[in-house]
DNA sequence: TTACAATTGTGTACCAATTACACCATGCAT
DNA sequence: ATGCATGGTGTAATTGGTACACAATTGTAA
């Protein structure tokens, strides 16, 4: 976290490098071994928990934005990142405009401003992430969306709606490459949609589904060692996952 | 549209009253007895059409923004309306930034900055509107799906977005009542349907569908006057409406 | 007045997808 | 060898979607 002073002069300086009234606000689901986090950041002066989030540079792809961000988060990027919803409610930001607005004059106050907030959310397995704070925190870490914080201004609105537009795109896209191992069971897979759903499924109902979609490579192997029958291991098949995510898995009308 | 002293006018005062950096763009689809087409502007200065757009004030929530910017360009108001995407591209406005970057210094040139574009795409009977040019067009107008203009900017790719994504979500959403009349024929809204979807659907099994749904009233009277057997009448069921809205008219998993 | 054309109302058989459910195989623990 | 937990696979029942045919109504033309 910066000090005071450099906090004052990261505002002062913001407004010149980054498109004013827009941020971004990442939702990141990280995934492991039956495990869904959170991402989620804090600072000690504060007793709300924040999303990863930030802003645009001037002549930056908001696209890229969200990557950048989200690599400054996390360490990785070129990791699965969906837009879902702007929140542009003037009042959304209120709190922090009213926190910050005697800092500097008001032209110069880039965060005294109201924020236009583009949402993304990503997937990632948490086991890759290393978790870095940001210029306003000093805690960055996974939290168990069973066991969530109080969060921020619209934070609890936003990551509610991210969930809510995961678990409905589940049902068209293909998830999975960055989540699971490069190789991988059946069972592993449907925990990690089991999670996503909270909610169990059928093992039988779900392998036919999945082999349905055409994304799954089956190997010769088995995963020997476990405590029981071993099981098949399969791969993605990059080329028709590639294909699912244009076209999507299913049709209407 | 305004003179060009006025246009100065309005770009100087424009910072002051609108957020910067960020626009609205909407696509207006209006149907009428089994048409389909779509609002657009042009100026008698360019060839290119573009959609009907607008900005957001200080103050003001994004959703209002969009319905106040159709109440100009339609005279109505209340309509079913939905942010559908962000576009937000560096260059998707550079055409305009150049045109606009020498009338005003740099500082007070509310055009000639880059902007990221809020898409809404709005449902309306075009027999109710009155098509109003804003302050850069003298015409604004209907034009129908299978007779598009050239359009400017990047407003092809967000009417293309738009329309599938209206597709899309004929499957999960209800849609009509603000599209019908009071009272109509289950004909006429399968014509509805298949006028979005440019597509021919099965009389019968529409039915069975929309019946199912459990959104429309069947009524008492039939449509006399008609050259041939007199159709049923319905209403939509206002109620039910307005839960399969919000609940969606489908499940997953 | 009658026959016809166009349109609407309705039911049913078929196919595909989803769900529910049961049995056998494997491999470690004892 | 036996038990137990887990994985692999098949099948019947249900649901949803598609395809299709016939009877009824209404205006128009003969």
């Amino acid at each position: 976290m910066l000090t005071k002073q450099e906090l004052e002069e990261f505002w002062a300086e913001a407004g010149k490098i980054y498109l004013n009234h827009i941020s971004i606000d990442c939702v990141v689901f990280g995934f492991h071994e039956g495990q869904m986090k959170v991402l989620m950041l804090k600072s000690n002066n504060e007793e709300a928990w924040y999303l990863p989030g930030g802003f645009v540079l001037k002549q930056e792809p908001i696209e890229n934005a969200a990557d950048r961000i989200l690599k400054e988060r996390t360490g990785i990027d070129e990791i699965f990142l969906q837009q879902f919803y702007v929140f542009g409610d003037p009042d959304r930001s209120k709190i922090h405009n009213e926190m910050y607005k005697d800092m500097l004059p008001e032209d110069q106050n880039f965060f005294a401003k109201r924020f236009i907030s583009i949402g993304y959310y990503a997937l990632v397995d948490f086991f890759n992430v290393t978790p870095t704070p940001d210029n306003f925190s000093e805690i960055c870490t996974w939290r168990d969306l069973n066991d969530l914080p109080r969060f921020q201004l619209d934070h609890e609105l936003i990551f509610k709606t991210a969930l809510d537009t995961l678990r409905l795109q589940l049902n068209y896209q293909p998830i999975g490459y960055n989540l699971m191992p490069k190789e991988f069971t059946m069972p592993e897979l449907q925990k990690l949609y089991e999670t996503i759903l909270d909610k169990k499924l059928d093992r039988r109902n779900f392998q036919r589904r999945m082999l349905g979609f055409g994304i799954l490579n089956k190997l010769e192997t088995t995963r020997k060692g476990g405590a029981h029958k071993a099981p098949y291991l399969y791969s993605f098949d990059l080329e028709n996952y590639q294909a699912a995510l244009k076209e999507g898995l299913k049709s209407g009308w």
